[in-house]
DNA sequence: TATACCATTTAGACTAGTCTAAATTTTTTA
DNA sequence: TAAAAAATTTAGACTAGTCTAAATGGTATA
C-alpha cells in the first residue's frame, strides 16, 4: 500500500505529462509538488525501483502502467470528493481544492464507490474536470464550441482552444471559469455574437471569435 | 499543527484515562494504537515538550488542557464521520471504524462543521457514544433503563450494565448493538417482559432481568 | 568549440517515528 | 525484606522523506 507521499508523486507526474504523455523533468514535478529538485530526484529512483515510474537519469520520468492506475484512482478521488464538498457542504468552488488533497488519500475503495453513487455518478467535478469512473476510463463528454449551441441551450464551460495571455484575462475579467454554467439567450445574425448568461447571473455578449474559441459541453 | 500520529496518543490517552482522569501507563497506550511501549517511551516525551501531555517517567501520563482539547476535536471528527458514512453512504455500523480513522484526521474546521450541519447535529455516533461539540463539551443526555419506558415511546440502545460474557452473546444473537432502535410494543404485567422492535425490522421480547441491564436513550 | 548557464544528481545531514535489545525502576510475592 | 517478575526507559539502528551544498551533465551561445 502506497504512502500519500506516493500518490502526491504519481498524481504530478500525470498531470504533467498531459495527453501525449511524454517525460516529465525533474524540476517540474518538485515546482508542482512544491518541493526542491534533490527530494524528486531521490523519489523518482525509488518509485522507479517500486515499478511505478519509468525514470532515466537525466531523461525525466513517465508512469509506468501500475502508476498510471494509481494517479488514475487518486484523481477519481479528489474529484468525487469535491462535488461532495460543493453539491452536499455547500462549499465554494474556491474552497475545495484544499481539503481535497488530504481526502484524495483515505484508502477504501468501497467509500469511494458509495460516495459516487451518493452523488449520482457524476461526470465532472466542480471546476469542470471529468472524473475517472473505478476502472480509470475517463467519460467521453461531448465537446462543443460555444457558437453551436442554440438559444436556450445551457452547458458548461470545460476548456478553451486559445491560450493567451490576452483571451486569458478576458475570461478573467468576465468571471468566467472552467465549470462555470453558460446558457444560450440570444443570437445575432448581425455579427454572429452571442448573449450569455453565465452561472445563472452575469448577462454578457461574445463576439464570434470569442465563442469559437470556448469549449463546451451539455452533459453534467 | 499537529501530525495525526500525535492526534492517535491524545486520544488514546483520552480514552483510557476515563472519567476520572487518572494516569495512563505507558503499556496500555502502546497497546491501545498496536505500537510498542519504548515508542510510546519516546512519543508521550516529546509530547510532553511540546505541552500536551503531563508525564512523569515510570508514572504514566495524563493530558493537558490544550492535549485533551486536541483529543476531542479528533473524537467529534471520528463520531461526525461515523454517522456521515451510515446514514449519508449507507455502510454497516461494523465497517465504519477504520475508515473514520482515517477520517478524523483531515484538517479544515470549517468542513467538519459544515459536515455537523449536514447531518443535522447528531448528538451520538451510530455506536452510541456522544459527539462532543464544537467546544469539546459532551451533551447531557439522559439515560434511562429500557424497563423504564411506556408503550409506544421509541429510544436507542446506548449501553449495558451488565456485561457478563453470557449477556453480551445473548444481545449478539438478537442482533442488538449499541445505537440499535428500539420501540416498546407491548408490555406483559404478569412477569413484566417487555415486547419490543428492533430497528424497525425484528420483533423481540425481553425479559424484566434483560431490560433492566439496557441502558436506553430517548434523544437522537 | 569553449564557455557559461541551467538542470539534474549525489553526498551528507536532519526530522518524525518506529523497532529490538539491554538497562533500570517499580511492584509483587515468597 | 530480598528476590523475581513486570513495567518502563534508554541506546542505537532503521525507514521515509526532506533539505542544502557541491558536483556533474547537457545545451545554448558567442
Amino acid at each position: 500500500m502506497q504512502t500519500s507521499t506516493t500518490e502526491d508523486y504519481l498524481k504530478a507526474i500525470f498531470k504533467l505529462s498531459g495527453p501525449s504523455k511524454k517525460g516529465v523533468s525533474t524540476n517540474s514535478i518538485a515546482e508542482e509538488i512544491s518541493t526542491k529538485a534533490s527530494s524528486v530526484s531521490d523519489m523518482v529512483k525509488k518509485l522507479s525501483e517500486k515499478g511505478l515510474v519509468n525514470y532515466v537519469k537525466y531523461q525525466g520520468s513517465t508512469l509506468t502502467k501500475d502508476g498510471e492506475k494509481i494517479a488514475l484512482r487518486v484523481i477519481r478521488k479528489h474529484r468525487l470528493w469535491e462535488v461532495f464538498l460543493v453539491e452536499k457542504l455547500k462549499f465554494g468552488w474556491d474552497e475545495i481544492h484544499e481539503i481535497a488533497e488530504q481526502l484524495e488519500h483515505i484508502k477504501s475503495s468501497k467509500l469511494i464507490d458509495k460516495l459516487d453513487a451518493h452523488l449520482g455518478f457524476p461526470k465532472r467535478d466542480p471546476h469542470g474536470d471529468p472524473i475517472p469512473d473505478k476502472n480509470g476510463i475517463f467519460p467521453t463528454l461531448k465537446k462543443l464550441k460555444l457558437n453551436e449551441l442554440k438559444i436556450g441551450e445551457k452547458a458548461i464551460l470545460i476548456g478553451v482552444s486559445e491560450d493567451s495571455k490576452d483571451f486569458l484575462s478576458y475570461l478573467d475579467k468576465i468571471g468566467l471559469q472552467l465549470g462555470s454554467k453558460i446558457e444560450i439567450i440570444d443570437y445575432f445574425n448581425f455579427d454572429k455574437s452571442l448573449k450569455v448568461k453565465i452561472n445563472d447571473k452575469i448577462d454578457f455578449t461574445f463576439s464570434e471569435l470569442a465563442a469559437k474559441n470556448l469549449n463546451i459541453s451539455k452533459e453534467k
